[in-house]
DNA sequence: AATCCGTCTATTTTT
DNA sequence: TAGACGGATT
């Protein structure tokens, strides 16, 4: 019909164009997921399917769901603002701001963040006397978390033993805090806004009347409760559009359930699946890596990407002798690279984990290569700005302790623990909030809390009718924060980013302005709550891009390196010994290598310092699971580490390695074989000569002490 | 209230 | 090895 749909391949056009059923699109990776996703919506749209109001796009990060709204307004002249496309979060959020009384909640509830949410549960552990040793905060925390993730209730807590029969008891005073503070933390989002839509019919029914079309996006990352808030919402007459890739799932650690795909396609009858396997992204022996890697798991889907651009290049593999020389020769081969002509920016080194990155930031920064690592600390996560929000926090909401507990002496004004107790028990007598509980408080104590809510209260009149940059402004002032950071010997750091919190507001106001809504204190305070904001600065510079191989995931890029390629870092060995956790690991290793487009280094060593000490693993098997004829190895196959040492001379960071000679021929880190284990390196040694015990890591075999007179050990 | 010191721990992370 | 945290000290 009209442009929308030109240039899309024939799976892509099906999908796109699908009738009003149910529907499962199997994306692979970079087989245009998301055009699909938002030219769907644009054609429903323009076709007179759906209006803009009428259907309902959910995604997991702030970044896809913006991603998602800009593609739609260039595709269609229409505002987007209004248009119920968000993350889970956001969207439940949004309902339960728009139902508070139904949901029993305060108009202008305020969200906790994971630290929020600790700091919460630690409070609660403390006034129920709990054993910190036996039930950590944190999982605790966590226990509370993974039980909502599950649509659990306290009540619905199975006891199985002593952890689960306290943690249910943990959970209920938890909730029970929280209620009465008029806050929420993220998984309460949302199992509350479902518990709204399980127990209202008539709002259930007006909102799957209204939302005629569903459309979900990375729906294998979902997690169960999320599953079942979609089946509320999707109801008789619409429909669930849901896009994903089994093979891509890689967040099971947080309670993503890949099965949902398979529960999907059963509970709702699903005849149209859709495989979008044509790959715009990755050459040919690429992809031919992939598949044949990720055809060792079971239990998939089934999919296999192709391409129509040639083979490309070899996949590249380095053998290192150590994780230092791993970083040297990647030095030198991504400044080769850029002098072939190739951006930094597009090139990235991925690893599992993130102690990985040092050596590899280390070597990059003493050549002076720029680089970008990717994670780490976001913009409302940092200390002074929470500090900050606290203030913003106990002004919208008097009833927040965990707020005002922040804050009563932060700058501090005499207010120490003591007087916080003091200032506990009448909140505890009088059963109020510690705001309120303050008058009550006699004695030089009660007076310098005072002062406190001196501050608050004289911060509320004043700013009652001001635009909300300047409330920020005028609470950085009151507050003296600006004041204490300037006083502190680093806090230069700390005033500007207390100066760009101004700036947010400002920022945020305008969107909102732009969209037709007030922009008022509550919401800026979800909006920090719900987008941690921007990672960190240097966007646009042109620097190598660092980052974990879960962080890659939805990026490309021309040149890939992936590092560390060895039994028990990758996978990893925690894994290992997971349900499933294998297969994880393999996906993951699916994912890093379809980040490339053309060309991939894999690369591992045989020597690593990980926690103060040296390990020595063996290559990981998933380079066995790649077919020889993709590979071209740099370093001679299965080269001993001396010829590996010998064969190339790294420029920097010095060998780690120096063993005296026991009298045998073996040296610690010497790749073996044995007739029965198979492949291993030699971790330690005792003993001389034929007396000699080895210890050999055999990877998967495992670890074994291995006496040399009577093993058969072959030199590799 | 700030600093020091010992202890612990160390996959992956968004909201 | 290094960083974070909590308790004790000054």
């Amino acid at each position: 019909m009209s442009s929308l749909l030109d240039n899309l391949n024939p799976e892509q056009l099906a999908a796109v164009t699908l009738p009003n059923q149910h529907a499962l699109i199997l994306a692979g990776a970079g087989s245009g997921k998301t055009r699909v996703l938002t030219t769907r919506i644009a054609w429903l749209i323009q076709t007179g399917n759906a209006s803009p109001n009428g259907l309902l796009a959910v995604t997991f990060t702030n970044k896809a769901a913006k991603e998602m709204l800009t593609r739609i307004a260039a595709m269609l002249p229409i505002n987007i603002r209004g248009m119920w496309v968000g993350t889970f979060h956001g969207l439940c959020n949004r309902l339960l701001r728009a139902h508070h009384r139904d949901a029993n909640l305060p108009q202008l509830f305020q969200i906790l963040d994971s630290q929020d949410q600790l700091a919460a549960v630690k409070r609660v552990l403390k006034a129920m006397r709990a054993d910190e040793e036996r039930f950590p905060p944190r999982q605790v925390a966590y226990f509370i978390s993974a039980a909502k993730d599950e649509g659990k209730r306290p009540r619905d807590i199975e006891a199985i033993d002593e952890f689960t029969r306290r943690g249910a008891d943990f959970y209920a005073a938890y909730d029970e805090q929280c209620q009465k503070e008029g806050v929420v933390d993220f998984a309460e989002l949302l199992l509350r806004s479902y518990e709204l839509l399980a127990r209202n019919e008539p709002l259930r029914e007006h909102y799957q009347a209204r939302f005629k079309h569903i459309l979900v996006d990375e729906f294998q990352d979902t997690n169960r409760l999320q599953y079942r808030w979609l089946r509320q919402l999707a109801g008789r007459d619409n429909t669930l559009f849901a896009v994903g890739d089994d093979d891509q799932s890689i967040y099971r650690f947080r309670g993503a359930n890949v099965g949902n795909m398979a529960d999907f396609e059963r509970d709702y009858r699903v005849q149209n699946i859709i495989r979008l396997e044509q790959n715009y992204r990755s050459q040919g022996n690429i992809l031919a890596a992939a598949n044949a890697l990720i055809a060792h798991n079971s239990r998939r889907l089934g999919k296999n990407l192709w391409t129509a651009e040639g083979e490309g290049e070899p996949i590249r593999i380095f053998q290192a002798a150590s994780d230092g020389y791993e970083a040297a020769w990647l030095v030198e081969e991504a400044q080769s690279l850029a002098r072939e002509g190739m951006a930094y920016r597009d090139m990235a080194i991925l690893y599992r984990s993130n102690a990985q990155s040092r050596v590899l930031e280390h070597a990059l920064f003493s050549n002076g290569i720029a680089y970008r690592v990717y994670g780490g600390q976001r913009f409302f996560d940092r200390v002074e700005i929470k500090h900050a929000l606290a203030y913003l926090r106990l002004l919208a909401n008097p009833e927040d302790d965990g707020a005002f507990l922040r804050i009563v002496n932060f700058p501090t004004r005499g207010i120490g623990a003591r007087s916080v107790e003091q200032l506990q028990d009448a909140a505890l007598a009088g059963s109020c909030s510690l705001y309120q509980a303050v008058p009550s408080v006699p004695g030089k104590a009660g007076a310098s809390l005072a002062a406190f809510v001196r501050i608050i209260e004289s911060l509320r009149e004043e700013t009652n009718s001001l635009p909300l940059p300047e409330v920020v402004g005028a609470l950085l002032e009151k507050s003296a924060l600006v004041a204490h950071y300037q006083s502190e010997r680093d806090g230069a750091d700390r005033v500007e980013n207390l100066g760009e919190l101004v700036n947010a507001a400002a920022a945020f106001v305008q969107e909102e302005a732009a969209g037709g809504n007030g922009g008022d204190l509550a919401t800026f305070l979800a909006h920090a709550a719900l987008e941690s904001g921007e990672n960190q600065a240097g966007e646009g510079m042109d620097a190598l891009q660092m980052m974990t191989v879960h962080s890659a995931k939805g990026l490309e890029f021309h040149a890939v390196f992936i590092t560390g390629l060895e039994e028990g870092l990758f996978p990893h060995e925690q894994s290992v010994m997971e349900d499933d956790g294998l297969e994880e690991e393999r996906r993951l290793a699916y994912v890093a290598i379809t980040r490339a487009r053309t060309r991939l280094y894999l690369s591992f060593a045989q020597t690593r310092l990980l926690h103060g000490q040296t390990r020595y693993n063996i290559p990981s098997r998933f380079l066995d699971e790649i077919p020889d004829g993709l590979m071209k190895w740099l370093t001679p196959r299965l080269g001993s580490s001396l010829s590996q040492e010998t064969a190339w001379q790294a420029p920097v960071a010095a060998p780690r390695v120096s063993q005296k000679d026991p009298g045998h021929g073996f040296r610690i880190g010497q790749n073996v074989v044995h007739a029965k284990f198979g492949q291993g390196v030699i971790v330690s040694a005792e003993g001389f000569g034929s007396e000699a015990r080895l210890q050999i890591n055999f990877g998967r075999q495992g670890m074994k002490w291995l006496a040399l007179a009577y093993a058969k050990l072959e030199p590799l």
